[in-house]
DNA sequence: AGCATAACTTTCCATTGACAAGATGGGGGC
DNA sequence: GCCCCCATCTTGTCAATGGAAAGTTATGCT
């Protein structure tokens, strides 16, 4: 009775990785829309799926939000990972963070906003910590007497330079900025002082 | 009729000054709760009049939400002034912009959240635009040679450290921090290298 | 083959933001 | 001193949302 309605749409009852297909519903509509618009129904729009199936997978939307940042954790400690596996550098260490901020847009949005999800989610602590031990790993490899006195202080100081550079390009703070602000964020970073 | 249960409720029809109470409110649900729990309905309710009430007054949620970012900036402008004025010390900038993230939170929140309010209100703008000055000179400040190169890239260094830190802060992302961190605020900002 | 259960749907409810239309009363114009 | 205008606030309504409950389908394990 449903002749013609589905020439490939009705992939049987069950969808088979809506999981994956939601996250990546919700990190599109979050690019679009920003967070705060994001809503279940219509991720289950875009998925073509009832409205309650997230449900099933994520509980709620926090729980939905927590999966999202905790992917967006584990890749950007995976970036992070292999930028300083192939230069070493401590200063493309923040550039990654800045790149990572602007192409994964939504994900490193929500991972900064604890109240729109789990806090306490093991796996998403697990991958926040592989996160900042890459960062702070890059300030360890710097040679003896530009590490400064502190390296946690070193290491946070760091972290809050491209942090903030890239929390103020999202925010559209900064006018006249390229599309793709890695020079940008190379220029501001080098005013960095290890030695405060 | 409604003998006993008006005290000192019932200030009449008319609120007074419903929109300073509903801003207020706002703040105040914000910094309990975040950003994206906030209802207006909640905000007519804590300050006791219909729930379309605020409606008269902002249009809606997003009018209500520029009017509290526009609010955020004047006062940040302000305090950045007068911290210039008092000091003159390019290093307590960022520690008073700092300190304004933390206890000014709700606003501060909001304040980088353009996707929350209408970002081309004129007022807005307006006070968006003194508080960059305010920071801006605090660079202009520098005796010369100190201030580097670049002014604007100086400035933007400066910006994206202070802004970096008090986000990190406010997200909760820094374990183990004192509840007023001027101090580390302090320290942080001292890695900042002026000439790059 | 048959059953336990994971995956999804349908139905329902409370809450919310927004709109429309009405009630109230303060204050300016005369 | 009076009246009317209109800013201010209320009541009523609607569509959309998140979430819970209960039912349906199909998958994989034995």
């Amino acid at each position: 009775m449903e002749s013609y309605a589905d020439d490939m749409a009705k992939e049987s009852y069950h969808h088979g990785d809506l999981r994956r297909a939601l996250l990546a519903a919700a990190a599109e509509a979050i690019t679009e829309e920003g967070p705060a618009a994001l809503s279940l129904r219509d991720l289950a729009r875009r998925a073509g799926v009832s409205h309650a199936a997230p449900a099933h997978h994520f509980g709620d939307k926090r729980g939905l939000l927590t999966a999202l940042a905790a992917e967006g954790f584990d890749r950007l400690a995976a970036a992070l990972r292999e930028t300083r596996g192939a230069t070493g550098s401590f200063l493309e260490l923040g550039v990654t963070y800045v790149r990572f901020a602007t192409t994964h847009r939504a994900h490193f949005e929500v991972m900064w906003r604890p109240d729109l999800y789990r806090a306490d989610d093991p796996a998403l602590l697990a991958a926040r910590d592989r996160s900042s031990a890459a960062l702070y790993s890059g300030v360890a490899d710097l040679p003896d007497g530009q590490a400064g006195g502190d390296v946690r202080e070193t290491g946070l100081a760091a972290w809050s330079l491209a942090h903030g550079f890239a929390t103020l390009w999202l925010s559209g703070a900064l006018p006249d900025m390229p599309e793709l602000p890695d020079e940008a964020a190379r220029a501001v970073l080098r005013h960095l002082t290890p030695a405060g």
